[in-house]
DNA sequence: GCCGTTTTCGGCCCGACTGTTTTCAGTCG
């Protein structure tokens, strides 16, 4: 069972036990074990092997000894008679706006809901305002919270889409003179690869009338909920926004607040009670009730002793604890990033010529860029055989002289590493190119070993140079490869070949787990956008926003280097 | 259920908003 495996039961232990009305800190402990083994860099069952569970922070005794008997036996006993006592249909329920652990209780117990076609027929008949302390209304907004879901397809959507939306969002609300400034917070200023909501804060000293002018913007199509603070709202694309208001001297706490996470918030809070402050998106109170208000964030920080945290490592992931001993990292930045080293044109799948796409990168600042369309084998995506690769370093060699010197061109390729773990280009014509990209197109339901160790053949091939997305997942499509990634790391390491980190939306691979995990491991990393068209170079910012989430410094990322370097760490490999 | 620069037991953040309530519970972030 994979790391995924384990918190999607441990996650559903949490809203059973909810739901069963245990203790809230019991329910807590489960969650954040959850979350921790979701994004840990490892794979839990080698720390598990290794006796090492307990080391996992939020995991205890009892959590361990779960984890223990899921890993020995694939079964969990506490589990299943968790879900005899408590329909585990019911977690869905949850999903519904305004239905909690206590409705979801009731609705079951009262009125034998365990389904949401049941929910919404029992809404339908009028059986839900019967129970005390509901009446009409409340199950008028659970009918439309339940529409609201049928329209949003997915509980969260990719980061590109969220980014694309709150820019809109934000221009507008830019351009209303009530506002002094505003910015998108939430996880989508922490730049989780997917986000659930958007998060707008705005400072002002006028909330009413902004919230009136917001509520105009074609975007807006529904009223979740509005107060004097806060105003909560569904957009076109079933997407759900919150805009706070705060006047200017307030924006420092406003915005760190809505940045969240919510634990690395309950970290400062903890840590405001040491110093005798309470913490609030309203400002710091003394015990006297008397206030500190902050107009920027970094004071938020200052007051509590720390520097200022990035939002990318605000999870809770030993950030704070980092702060206090002065050893945040040097997070890499998208202007660090003067190279880019993968890249498709229309000779195989790209939609745009090589010199299109070499004008394109030059605008877009590189100094360097890489042409690496795909080998033969890939046929849907007119992969180029050895002739075709030939001539094409000739139409290099050609737009690099039209160019001059302003920006270095390497002929590069990415490989297909076939079925069986060869590579699709003999030795010598991978020696002939500048860069090696190796990537897993097909068979990526191999069995674990089969697929490790037909990726462990690549990498140790002298001729790589890259990996391109090393476990070929497309989130929320199809699930990334069962790869051992600590012996890909490892022998990565080994061999100084650097793994990507692809930029595009629905790949983000490697994931931040495994890239924080890779330069503990001393691995090279690269940032590419994988470009198919001249556009898509601006989805560097997310590639960027995977490295910093996972630590990063400019150090470790091959394409942060002056081209004369990246040069000679090519030169001196196969 | 976890955890320790107050603690191995007793804590474990803070507030907004809604609806159904006469003072609060539930949900959400």
């Amino acid at each position: 069972m994979n790391n995924r495996g384990v918190a999607n039961i441990f996650q559903n232990i949490a809203d059973l036990l909810e739901i069963k009305g245990e203790p809230i800190y019991r329910v807590l402990a489960y969650r954040r074990a959850s979350e921790t083994v979701r994004s840990l860099g490892q794979s839990v069952e080698d720390v598990w092997r290794e006796g090492g569970l307990e080391e996992i922070p939020g995991v205890g005794k009892a959590i361990s000894s779960k984890i223990d008997e899921l890993l020995r036996t694939g079964r969990l006993e506490f589990y299943e008679k968790l879900t005899t006592e408590v329909p585990p249909s019911l977690i869905d329920l949850l999903r519904v706006g305004d239905v909690g652990p206590k409705k979801a209780a009731r609705f079951w117990k009262e009125l034998g809901i365990t389904s949401l076609d049941e929910l919404e027929a029992a809404a339908k008949a009028g059986k839900l305002r019967e129970l005390r302390g509901m009446g009409k209304r409340s199950e008028a907004r659970i009918l439309e919270s339940l529409e609201a879901l049928k329209r949003r397809q997915t509980d969260r959507v990719l980061i590109n889409h969220a980014w694309e939306t709150a820019q809109g969002l934000l221009a507008s609300l830019q351009e209303l003179p009530v506002v002094v400034k505003v910015e998108a917070a939430g996880s989508l200023r922490r730049w989780r690869e997917t986000v659930g909501d958007l998060d707008l804060i705005a400072a002002s000293e006028d909330a009413g009338p902004l919230m009136d002018a917001f509520l105009e913007f074609p975007q807006v199509i529904r009223i979740i909920a509005r107060g004097e603070t806060k105003i909560s709202v569904e957009l076109y694309d079933g997407l759900r926004a919150q805009l706070w208001v705060h006047p200017p001297s307030r924006f420092g706490t406003a915005l760190q607040y809505a940045t969240g996470s919510q634990a690395h918030n309950v970290r400062l809070r903890e840590l405001a009670k040491r110093f005798g402050l309470s913490l609030s998106e309203h400002g710091f109170k003394r015990e006297d009730d008397s206030e500190i208000t902050c107009a920027e964030e970094a004071e938020v920080y200052q007051i509590l002793g720390l520097p200022w945290i990035p939002p990318e490592l605000r999870e809770d992931r030993g950030e704070v604890q980092a702060a206090m001993e002065n050893r945040l990292p040097q997070l890499l930045t998208q202007s660090d990033l003067v190279g880019e080293l993968h890249v498709h044109t229309d000779w195989s799948d790209g939609a745009s010529t090589l010199k299109e796409m070499v004008e394109a990168a030059q605008e877009f600042g590189f100094q360097y860029l890489a042409i690496t369309d795909h080998s033969q084998s890939l046929a849907v995506a007119r992969g180029l055989d050895v002739d075709r690769i030939r001539q094409q370093r000739m139409a290099i060699n050609e737009i690099q002289r039209s160019m001059g010197d302003d920006i270095h061109i390497l002929h590069g390729v990415e490989i297909e590493i076939l079925a069986d773990g060869r590579l699709d280009y003999p030795d010598e014509i991978l020696a002939e190119l500048d860069l090696v990209i190796a990537s897993l197109h097909t068979a990526l339901r191999q069995p674990r070993e089969t697929i490790t160790a037909r990726l462990l053949k690549a990498i140790r091939n002298p001729h790589v140079d890259m990996i391109g997305h090393p476990t070929g997942r497309l989130i929320g499509i199809r699930e990334p490869a069962d790869l051992d990634m600590e012996s890909i790391l490892e022998a990565a390491a080994e061999h100084q070949v650097a793994l990507g980190i692809n930029a595009f939306p629905e790949r983000l691979d490697l994931s931040e787990g495994h890239a924080r995990r890779a330069v503990e491991m001393g691995c090279l990393l690269a940032v590419n956008t994988d470009a198919h068209h001249p556009e898509h170079f601006t989805f560097q910012k997310y590639g960027v926003g995977v490295a910093r989430r996972a630590w990063v410094g400019p150090g470790s990322v091959v394409n942060s280097w002056p081209f004369d370097r990246v040069y000679e760490w090519l030169s001196t490999r196969g």
